[in-house]
DNA sequence: AATCGGATAAATGTGTTCATTTCTTTTGCA
DNA sequence: TGCAAAAGAAATGAACACATTTATCCGATT
């Protein structure tokens, strides 16, 4: 173990998985000593857990009523698109003004690595995640160089947001994920040549695009994005009705 | 009681203004038993409280090596505000297109509260409270107009960074302030007409000022303002070394 | 019959205790 | 004398138990 782990740690991860993954659905009561047998860890950690994660925003709580399963709104899940855009645009601005070489290098270097990956025409499925890793990492990077920890800061807990992270965004069209990695290139050009405003202009732009490719996709295929709880169409699995619940 | 306040929200509450009124200092390290004693409650309650100010980032966190108060660089604070501009002048773009009479009737009667307790001439200490009462509520309600809860989110705990809240703000100059409620004269007004841009550039040249006179005022009177933990003057009030700590 | 009230049950909040990790001190050895 | 390793002390992490609050159910009253 590189790091040494903690149950409270552990159940965090293990709880934002299972909120961000689907499997624990919007509006879920969160019972503890349920949880904490699930689990295999007593409640104190857990709870621990979960008020780490009411601050990040994942849950809500309520003084003596417990947890639940945030929801988010749909002006929610845009919103942070929207942030996020401004945010990181705003960071390209910034980074343009503190260019090295090796800041130079790193950019092409993390472009070049989605170049490699998107070579055979196609996103395979084995490079899925080397793709994802690299997008995660070149917008860091943009965001590291701007020099303002704030942005990141608040660009990391957008991704909590569940279907506004890069981890649940599906590409389906091939021609979209190549549009959306040019937009690397030209990005991480103008950012060599220090014009960070037509960057910064870039940046929005491939963000707000994301958004705007988001909803299309939700129109068509909505039960992959979102679990909204939809009182006529319970998704999958446990639902969150007040009255008791035979399983579990 | 209006609200039944617990154990761990009066505790999160006392060691916020604990931290940002400067009692305890970046740095110290937060014991458990010795903070839970000092409260009056159990350690239990108070881990709660500071696992919230953890992921709020007035606090830091080691697993197994406890609790400190999260020390602030200079970046922070000047980053702080740079966000701050971008956000709120975001907000008053999209504000702009949100405009309603009660929306207008809002920012007027705000900005008239301000102009009443501006009226003497000076900012009387009897009025100072409401004075920042009424500046927050004015920012709060353009954000709340933007229609965009990130914004609001961000702004807020941008509040909790030392210097760069509104209350540790003190302007010493009668002129500065005036300067400054003119900002909000300007920007209701060209938020009232749906000029979105006009009034993001008065509320990022509005921020951006406020940053520049802190920056002024930390080097005019360093100590009311930033209490960074100068090796040499361990400052005031309690103790932040337990039996004999030479160095460090 | 409906609603208000109280009693019971369930879940959360907190105090306490024990286990584990980390830090300090001391002791042994080169 | 200096360093290193081990033993002791102290602090954190987790489990357990108790107290308090909230929810549910049943019955009485209007």
């Amino acid at each position: 173990m590189s790091e040494p782990h903690t149950s409270t740690e552990l159940a965090t991860e293990k709880l934002r998985e299972a909120i961000l993954s689907g499997e624990l659905l919007p509006g879920d009561r969160l019972h503890q000593d349920r949880l904490a047998e699930m689990l295999g860890i007593s409640r104190t950690p857990l709870r621990a857990a979960l008020t780490t994660l009411a601050q990040t925003g994942l849950v809500s709580y309520e003084s003596n009523r417990g947890f639940y399963v945030r929801e988010f709104s749909i002006a929610d899940v845009s919103g942070a698109f929207q942030v996020r855009a401004e945010l990181e645009a705003m960071a390209c601005r910034l980074a343009a003004a503190n260019m090295t070489d090796t800041a130079r290098k790193l950019l092409n270097d993390l472009v070049a690595e989605g170049d490699r990956l998107l070579e055979p025409g196609a996103l395979l499925p084995e490079n899925l995640g080397a793709y994802r890793r690299m997008n995660v990492n070149f917008h860091t990077a943009v965001m590291d160089l701007a020099g303002n920890p704030w942005i990141r800061t608040f660009v990391q807990s957008l991704h909590n947001v569940p279907a506004a992270s890069d981890r649940v965004i599906m590409w389906r069209d091939f021609r979209v994920i190549e549009r959306s990695h040019d937009d690397h290139h030209r990005i991480a050009r103008a950012l060599a040549k220090g014009q960070g405003e037509r960057a910064a202009a870039i940046m929005r732009e491939h963000i707000t695009f994301a958004l705007e490719h988001l909803d299309l996709q939700l129109k068509l295929y909505p039960q992959d994005f979102l679990r909204m709880p939809s009182p006529d169409k319970p998704a999958k699995g446990r639902k969150a009705s007040r009255s008791k619940r035979s399983s579990e």
